[in-house]
DNA sequence: GACATTTCCGTCATCGGTTCCGGAACTTTT
DNA sequence: AAAAGTTCCGGAACCGATGACGGAAATGTC
């Protein structure tokens, strides 16, 4: 009666299928990892067992025999925007190909707990993390690689050292494409609205802002670039700044689709119409980018294609593989809807 | 040197630091878990080089000891939709609070992955779940109930066992409210284009929307109410179906926010005014509400309070408490926008 | 038919911890 | 000063699996 009682309400082990089918431990190892050398009857009883019972292998015991937990670490700052939950999306997907598993763990924007779950994570939890826009400074990666645990970054915050394996967009090309656009529409005052100052992704995309502008024969214009976060209120101020110049632009290069969502809203408010009076366009093309009126104009990011390709670069780093770039950088694409059209007269 | 590379490469144990303290493990173990009987010096001196080696424990070890992991798996249909990544970040930050991880586990809407997902989570790799509208039947359910296992519901697609732990939005109250909204503003021809038809999501909206439109002396037309998936595209149709008609409805209740954004762009393409011409309402109060123009009028869900509640129930349930309400309904709240204008003339 | 192989399976150490038990040293009680 | 109780710590079993190793039986070889 302990026997029925415990089959029914515990987990059952590999010792209690053993003992029920009258083998060892070992033999039914054997059957379960598929090794051969078990004879045919003996493994169809054990197999018969293993099903009828529902029995199926305690993970984190083997784990600590092999050393595999067959989980990944994704840091994460936030879940919920959808610019985070499109990679996390990517990236679950692709670990799912592999029979790995996710440990979402967000950051909450914080360098201290993003360092405590990477320790965490570090100590037999994970077989390795995925970081996705770091809080930590490169310093801190870099003894993080040397203390050969397996991670690769995605859209890194600040620019890496080479040795840190990393997964991000080509900023640069997709920001003079779409000013570029802006430039063939006729519009020779654009002004620009940034990320913060030192993030890779606002240097980059300036760096191509100032290309296609300098392609054109345009000086770039201190004046016309303000700097904000990346967030909707932010691109208020912003627009205030620059639409109430004497010479005011006519296009606005907003550094992501939030704050072009955010200049739009400005605009109105200012008495803008948007695409007529005021052409703007934004970066990412998260899903707002398309359901809002204008629909924007923008440059997409293949935010879940990068959560897919860390994934394939974390797996080669944990088996060992040689990997040839430790950097790879994802094409972008620009993307006209609605909110652009020529300059007026 | 052996040594030297060894604490370099590797991870350091329990035993190293054992060996580097002169103690045994038992020690160094009774230290890390803050036992007492242990002389102060030699606690002093181990969780000195515990620091400096940066030691922590071996999660997995330890929970093949006292048979807990510390991890919970977060099923869920999909990650990227904003309902969904609202819901996982409710519940990670809740996780969090009590040093718990999630086991992201996107379901695809596939009910075999569900099943499978759920039963490695079973052995051993989490101490219980969290199903986000889940794809499996009653049953199926009942039977992980009886096979013992903590798990919680969160937005039960079909009506549930009452056995079965769940948590969900005043759906019935929400769509009554609403519906009430668009009375007070004088319509009488209120459509409605509903979710699918047995998700209880649907039906409850269903009773809520009858219960208002009865309150106000009119009696439900099976003619106005059109069913559809929750996704935009699906709007369409219903939409042509409810304006093509000789007596067009006043107002349309959407019964999600997607199906209220198809419905405005349905309604803008056939030429009419929102709000002016035709009054439109969501449910759900998602991300996209507050952007589109017209913003739209909705029912807010609270969503991440659901996340958090479920874990709290989850919790309670692992650590075998006795719940007193293991169906939890959380309110909902109407938030009006630009979508609902009174009927013209 | 003796010997070498192969097949099948069990014993046991191991992974990194936790905890029970008991022993030694030291302190308190009577 | 003997008995009793504390405090501190080590030995060893254990959690649930894996895999090296070796033994016994079956099969193959000449």
């Amino acid at each position: 009666m302990t026997e029925v009682s415990k089959s029914f309400r515990e987990r059952s082990t590999i010792h209690d299928i053993a003992a029920e089918a009258n083998v060892s431990v070992a033999t039914v190892s054997r059957v379960l990892n598929g090794r051969d050398h078990v004879a045919p009857e003996t493994r169809e009883r054990i197999s018969r067992i293993v099903r009828e019972r529902g029995y199926s292998v305690n993970r984190g015991a083997r784990s600590l025999q092999d050393g595999r937990t067959g989980l990944i670490g994704l840091l994460v700052p936030l879940v919920h925007p959808n610019y985070f939950s499109t990679i996390v999306a990517g990236v679950t997907e692709a670990l799912n190909d592999h029979d790995l598993r996710a440990i979402l763990s967000p950051t909450e924007h914080k360098h201290d707990r993003e360092v405590t779950l990477l320790d965490r994570l570090m100590h037999g939890m994970a077989d390795g993390a995925l970081v996705v826009l770091p809080e930590e400074s490169n310093a801190e990666l870099e003894r993080l690689l040397d203390s050969d645990y397996n991670f690769v970054v995605i859209d890194p915050r600040l620019p890496l050292d080479a040795r840190i394996p990393a997964v991000s967009a080509a900023n640069t090309s997709g920001a003079d494409q779409v000013t570029r656009h802006l430039l063939e529409l006729g519009h020779r005052r654009i002004a620009a609205i940034t990320g913060p100052r030192d993030w890779q992704a606002t240097e980059e995309r300036r760096r191509g802002y100032h290309a296609a502008l300098a392609s054109a024969g345009i000086l770039p214009d201190p004046a016309l670039e303000i700097e904000a976060d990346f967030e909707i209120p932010g691109a208020d101020r912003a627009a205030q700044v620059l639409l109430n110049r004497p010479d005011p632009p006519t296009a606005i290069f907003a550094f992501n689709d939030n704050l072009a969502i955010g200049t739009i809203q400005a605009a109105r408010a200012y008495g803008l119409r948007v695409p007529e009076d005021l052409s703007v366009v934004g970066f990412d093309d998260s899903e707002h980018a398309s359901l809002i009126t204008p629909a924007l104009t923008t440059v997409r990011q293949p935010l879940a294609e990068m959560g897919r390709t860390a994934v394939n670069l974390l797996r080669r780093l944990i088996d060992g593989q040689r990997v040839e770039t430790l950097h790879v950088e994802l094409g972008t694409r620009l993307v006209v809807r609605d909110s652009t059209a020529p300059p007026r007269s």
